[in-house]
DNA sequence: CTGAAAGCGCTTACAG
DNA sequence: CTGAAAGCGCTTACAG
């Protein structure tokens, strides 16, 4: 049978209450109390019934990832990140995927989470933050525009989109095209910003007709490059927001019978799946998204326990080079 | 404030085991006072509280999907089928990746839960199956080897993969070969089955070099199509093991300069993403794997309230016929 | 630094 | 067909 908060107490000579201080890490607990309790637990291979402390704490000891409609594979890394950490605190994952913003307020129906982990784009929509804090619950955000009053974990866009058209100008490219993001994405600001950084580092204007609108999106990257390149003057160089959008301009070029990187340079972002395997293969940078959800979702555990506590982590990325960028033709 | 299992019975003037009674479907409660329960109930916007259902009733309300490493797509879609699934029935989703087989146990020690899905392989893994039959849990399968013992959800995938194959007999094909799936799925069975079935029914004769070993992965088509395309008399026709494998075929094929579908004619399977963008988009079936996972949580739930009921439900599948397969060359 | 008592909101026997 | 009591395994005040 399982044990219970009663039998460690007994195993260890003390009162459930003296069990209970030890299993929450509270303070005013003798040093030799501690261990004899820790070694009972032991001994007993004690779990608490996770039912009972919610009811008697009221609280849930449950954390909701909240998401929209981002790509399977980003959502997967995340999921595998929270997973991770909130259970190595013995909180709970609830998935909730939202449809509309205003069905965050459907989480407090399902669940009573103690906390929120949100994904792009939600993390800069207005109805859902302004939600989260009419219920108080403590949230923390995955590369969230507004960095300075957030807690969570995020990638430095600019500086890796910077890099990226860096070294497609080092390479003799002087017309670099961009695929934009999807707007109210951050990532689509700071990929931009990056690109425009970049440009004029080294000295090239910065052409708004070699910037097109995206959402993220595979199709993104058919029409963007299709109206790229049937510019008068089209880019010899595209930098695609991602790499679904990517595969779409390398769609696009193999239609309009361009070699790349030979007639085209093409790279992406986020070093998906389809960035190894497409032909060519991607040149991108690699966000370390199971990683940053990790990070995420321990900043967030810390808020819930403390509501001072949490704070904004940046972490690193990787640039990945690929086959599908070369020299200006 | 939240309204409890109190609050409604006295507006409705019962006790709150009848409250309970009502809320739990269960026999022996007159007509009448079901109405002025389920009226009170609406009326006060009443929810059960699941820790104190979960403490009280000694059940954890919570469906495990057991999962180890499908694709991210497939996994996504059964995530969203079987969350929905489960909350129609105030039910709560665990997620549990199951990295080796041993895992499986660890489930019982993150969670206590009523019941489990499972996805392939881990549906014809005897240690898993072996280890919920010991812990007695409830279990329910997508795409299970065995479909009489088991209850769950499924397509027929011997005659979707029949229906491929000849199709390419009928646009003239008679060297068609077939890269297979990862060894332990019974889609890989079935698939091969329905690939030799209809080999069998126009007269062709099955050549097992022209059959070739897989994984379901992107490799595994490049991989394959070279062994196949480098064949003294190579297939004019390839039918991969899905759509991953699919892409793996056609990036070979570039390499070696053959047009698709003019030299060579290439089928997938599952409909994935993939499937719709790749040049050219391919020609494949597509499996309702939302509203498969939903069937079968549904199938699990009965099962879970009652030991007998559940059933494995057939579900439709669809062809896709897009620009990959063209006539024999 | 530690403990005895009450209570979280339900369900489970049991009684009628 | 309905209800009063006990109990699920913890935590929260409160007391010492």
């Amino acid at each position: 049978m399982r044990a219970r908060i009663e039998d460690v107490a007994v195993a260890a000579g003390v009162s459930m209450k003296t069990v209970s201080r030890v299993m929450n890490g509270e303070a005013n607990v003798r040093e030799g109390t501690r261990l004899r309790v820790t070694a009972a637990m032991e001994k007993l291979n004690y779990r608490p019934d996770p039912s009972a402390r919610r009811l008697a704490g009221q609280r849930s000891y449950e954390i909701v990832l909240a998401y929209n409609n981002p790509s399977r594979n980003y959502l997967m890394d995340v999921v595998t990140g929270v997973l991770a950490a909130s259970r190595s605190c013995h909180y709970n994952l609830v998935l909730s995927p939202i449809s509309s913003p205003r069905d965050i307020d459907e989480i407090f129906v399902h669940a009573h989470p103690d906390g929120a982990v949100l994904t792009p784009p939600l993390t800069d929509d207005p109805v859902v933050i302004a939600a989260l804090e009419r219920h108080q619950l403590p949230y923390s955000c995955l590369s969230p525009l507004d960095r300075i009053a957030r807690i969570g974990a995020y990638i430095d866009d600019v500086a890796a989109a910077r890099s990226l058209v860096l070294e497609l100008a080092a390479l003799g490219h002087r017309r670099i095209g961009h695929i934009c993001g999807a707007k109210g994405h951050g990532a689509r600001e700071w990929r931009l910003a990056g690109y425009k950084q970049a440009l004029k580092e080294v000295g090239l204007p910065y052409d708004r007709s070699l910037v097109v609108s995206g959402e993220f999106l595979f199709e993104s990257g058919v029409d963007g490059a299709r109206t790229l390149l049937g510019l008068k003057q089209p880019p010899t160089a595209i930098f695609a927001a991602n790499d679904d959008t990517a595969a779409g301009v390398l769609r696009t070029a193999a239609e309009l019978g361009l070699r790349v990187p030979h007639d085209l340079s093409v790279c992406g972002f986020d070093d998906t799946p389809v960035a190894s395997q497409i032909l060519p293969a991607l040149t991108t940078v690699q966000q370390p998204i199971t990683e940053m959800a990790r990070i995420a979702t321990l900043q967030l555990i810390d808020r819930i326990r403390d509501p001072k506590a949490g704070a904004m982590e940046q972490v690193d990325y990787r640039l990945i080079q690929r086959e599908s960028v070369g020299p200006a033709p």
